[in-house]
DNA sequence: GTCAATTTCTACAAATACGAAATAAATATT
DNA sequence: AATATTTATTTCGTATTTGTAGAAATTGAC
């Protein structure tokens, strides 16, 4: 793979990053994934997940220490780059193009 | 990842026997991918992966030799079970979902 | 200093990737 | 019938990238 190709996690992980828009932060991120994907990941996973990302150019961070309820650490922000755009609308794009070609008698009966 | 998890390149590759449809076989599946996702991959991942599907049980599979044009060995012919269509259609809702939440903000200028 | 929220570090497992060599089955040529 | 040619799969060895979690460290509010 070069290093532009995003894997199957880092691709759900960059959606929920835009779909979480201006509070897309570690444990947010990791409970949207539970919610939305049914699916259980460990904090660790998606911090490790969310550096390889912004290693690649596909997010930006910041810190932003905004509102803690009750004590803390500042949270790290990330949002999707146009880069990061970019390769999510390609991945779409081809599959949605393959589902187009597909005859409805490749799905009857596995 | 479980076992059941669809991974990027596998999830193409399901979904390109899916569209290929009776004629999913090896050299046509690579060939395929080069031209719909402008992807090259060798012909060696590619039956690695196609191993693997089976193996997940997200495919089965015969041998048949049917109408080669000019000599040349069986095809081992693919098709995508109904585990198979479940994951394929599961991961293609959950990125919908998560595409619907996005706001249009979440993408002007990365 | 204590406590809670969050990130970072370390290590390992699974998936992706390729090139080359070995095999196999079918047809064509002699 | 024996041999060559063609098309395709299978096996093998190895390397890199992606996916994963547990434990440790950091930070900030009190």
């Amino acid at each position: 793979m070069k290093g532009t190709q995003l894997g199957e996690l880092e691709e759900l992980v960059l959606l929920t990053v835009a779909a979480l828009y201006d509070d897309a932060y570690g444990i947010a991120i990791m409970n949207e994934i539970k919610e939305r994907a049914r699916r259980s990941i460990s904090i660790s996973t998606v911090h490790a997940v969310l550096k390889r990302l912004e290693d690649k150019g596909f997010m930006s961070s910041r810190y932003d220490g905004a509102t803690p309820e009750r004590g803390g650490r500042r949270k790290h922000l990330f949002r999707v780059t146009a880069a990061g755009e970019k390769a999510l609308k390609n991945s779409r794009e081809i599959r949605n193009e393959l589902w187009d070609q597909i005859p409805k008698v490749a799905f009857e009966n596995g």
